[in-house]
RNA sequence: GGCCUUGUAGCUUAACGGAUAGAGCACCUGACUACGGAUCAGGAGGUUGAAGGUUCGAAUCCUUCCAAGGUCACCA
């Protein structure tokens, strides 16, 4: 049992004792002690002053008497302004570090028994990953690993987006300008060079584009469809779209292209073939270099077609309605939604019709308790929808559903637009931490003793451990500005911040040699730096539970930091190695391991590896 | 316009109804004959977007307003 669930039963049992009131656990607020108090929990008492009908100092009072003499872990208390402080005996931590430091695994929950799936990524095959990929993918991997420390069982999983008229687009780019270029007879990763056709069609499509519209065709439509007084530029930007679907030339082959996909032609799914397992070589390279892994992929191409029947039984069932024209929609308004199109009046399906079918299909393959969908929250009116049907559906795994919504990734100079190239390339970004993380091992020299291939592992882990945490911290639902400068920072609250005062204590260990965990007699005079440290470590298992329940690996960054921070204060005011007493250093030789242990598991779970030295 | 989200130091951010709003960056000042200075200590910087309300207590809950963003497709 956990100190804290410790002291707020006994607070309960106390209230009851001392004035027959029932509180509900929790009810009384326990918070750890303000640093400027003295005592390592504090007690709300506000919430009883009525059934107690005293005066909140008196309460405390009272209560703080009870829990001295009625809880073993509390050793004194303080009263100020009606608020408990609750003092832990030096044995109580005493006893918190043997145990912990011996645990097999401190931190990792026991098995609760159930599985979530996480779906994260889900890049489109047209073009390579960027920034807000990498948002994605860093909750989604992370958020995965913290599930799986509070004890669920895990299955991670991504939908490729690997069809439609995007990646036509590049196909057909390819086919006119591409020579017969491949990613070997240019040197280009395969997801780069698919993304450059991408970026060839789109501005071809251009050029075409300005010259329709200076051609008769492109002024008649101007002067029949413009509105009132709308100027050229702004009717032929809303055109576009209708100029693709209805004049373009490159928009018709696009589309014919789609067509002969889906009719399974030989030569386009030949193509189509090859230009995916470019962009799959590529994707793979930047997951590992990330660090991250799938358990199962669903490729769209594969489940597009999904769901029609979901939705036909669901009409038969009187869930959905036909409408005049064919269309199948379902009522969502008691939900506080819209109607919404499940299947169009031609029969086709839509994003939701395939999300239903794969919700479904998933469920059958993994049966899991629980699905997280990580999506930039752009998208958070279709998962209401998506969630809503599926309940009125009445699916087992309705209940289960999760929409782990996050901000999208701005830049300093505003938002990232793929059509005014300001998008972050996700190699490139790596590149450019790694290389600031060099640059900056270069110039300190501590690793010049090590071989080649080391010192780039460590300075990738460094520059990796940069660029994560930089963007990990931040709470998922804001949006966040990311400044490339900021993310490679190495000193403050930064990810090689955390993995310095894990080498320290590396440092210091190596140095200390083997010992027995938890071989310290009881160490009385504990200073506040050590307790400050022990009360931070004490909270990890707690950590990980409410960021798996919320979701929330930011948690889990700003608890690791604080912990770092908190040894760094500890260090350097005390010495480890050098300390008076023998029992007192085994003491803190067991201290720092359990915090380089916490510290190398907490960042773990944020996918961020940790060097030895650096 | 309806709905949703977000407004905290110059900048990036923490706080899940509790004490004097906590950090980092940038700026200024200090600390290595000490286990790793990618460190530590100190200074300066805040009417938590605004106004009301609920509460013993509000950045947090409620109302109104302001600002930014998202979304309201038979696109994904």
């Amino acid at each position: 049992m956990s100190i804290v669930s410790i002291l707020d039963s006994g607070a309960v049992k106390a209230a009851k004792e001392l004035y027959g009131h029932d509180v509900e656990s929790g009810s009384l607020p326990l918070t750890p002690t303000r640093k400027e108090f003295t005592g390592d929990y504090t007690l709300v008492v506000f919430p009883l002053t009525k059934a107690a009908r005293k005066k909140p100092d008196a309460i405390a009072e009272e209560l703080g008497g009870w829990m001295q003499e009625n809880i073993e872990e509390v050793s004194g208390y303080n009263v100020i302004k009606g608020f408990l402080n609750l003092e832990l005996g030096a044995a109580y931590w005493n006893d918190f570090l043997r145990n912990a430091v011996k645990a097999e695994n401190y931190g990792r929950l026991s098995p609760k028994g159930k599985k979530v799936m996480v779906e994260f990524s889900s890049p489109n095959t047209n073009k390579p990953l960027h920034l807000g990929h990498i948002r994605n993918i860093l909750l989604g991997w992370s958020c995965s690993k913290i599930l799986d420390a509070a004890g669920y069982e895990v299955v991670r999983v991504q939908v490729v987006n690997d069809r439609g008229i995007a990646i036509c687009k590049s196909m057909l780019a390819w086919k006119l300008f591409g020579e017969g270029e491949t990613p070997d007879s240019s040197g280009i990763k395969g997801d780069h060079l698919v993304g450059k056709y991408y970026v060839i069609f789109e501005s071809k499509f251009k050029e075409e584009y300005k010259s329709w519209q200076d051609s008769e065709a492109g002024k008649a439509a101007f002067a029949e469809k413009a509105k009132e007084g709308e100027p050229e530029d702004k009717f032929f930007k809303r055109y576009k779209n209708t100029y693709f679907n209805e004049h373009s030339q490159l928009g018709q082959q696009a589309k014919e292209m789609l067509l002969a996909w889906e009719s399974g032609e030989r030569e386009t799914v030949d193509l189509w073939k090859k230009m995916n397992s470019w962009v799959y070589a590529g994707f793979d390279q930047t997951y590992n270099r990330l660090g991250v892994e799938f358990d199962k992929l669903y490729y769209e191409s594969e489940t597009y077609l999904n769901g029609k029947d979901l939705v036909e039984k669901g009409l038969k069932n009187g869930l959905f309605k036909k409408r005049e024209d064919g269309s199948v929609i379902v009522d969502l308004t008691d939900a506080g939604l819209d109607e919404k199109v499940l299947l169009r009046s031609d029969g086709t399906s839509l994003y939701i019709t395939q999300d239903l079918g794969t919700a479904h299909l998933r469920y059958e393959d993994y049966k899991s308790d629980k699905m997280v969908y990580v999506v930039a929250d752009e998208q958070n009116y279709h998962f209401k929808a998506l969630f809503e049907t599926i309940k009125l559906m009445g699916e087992p795994y309705a209940d289960g559903l999760h929409h782990l919504a996050y901000g999208m990734v701005d830049l300093p100079t505003g938002k990232m637009k793929s059509r005014e190239g300001t998008v972050v390339d996700a190699d490139d970004l790596m590149d450019e931490v790694i290389a600031e993380a060099r640059e900056n091992t270069k110039e300190r020299g501590e690793l010049e003793s090590l071989s080649a291939e080391e010192r780039e592992e460590i300075i990738k882990r460094i520059g990796l451990a940069a660029l994560k945490y930089f963007i990990i911290k931040v709470t998922p639902k804001k949006r966040m500005i990311f400044d490339p400068k900021e993310s490679v920072d190495l000193q403050g609250q930064t990810g090689p911040y955390i993995q310095n005062a894990f080498v320290r204590i590396k440092s210091v260990l190596r140095k200390a040699g083997e010992q027995d965990h938890g071989s310290f007699e009881l160490y009385e005079e504990l200073e506040n730096q050590e307790k400050e440290v022990l009360l931070r470590l004490s909270k990890f298992p707690e950590i990980v539970e409410t960021a798996a329940a919320e979701y929330d690996p930011s948690e889990v960054a700003n608890f690791c930091y604080d912990l770092a921070k908190e040894f760094h204060r500890f260090y350097h005011d005390h010495s480890i190695l050098n300390c008076d007493s023998d029992n007192v250093k085994k003491f803190r030789i067991d201290l720092s391991y359990l915090t380089a242990e916490v510290l190398k598991t907490g960042m773990d779970l944020l996918g961020i590896q940790m060097p030895d030295r650096m």
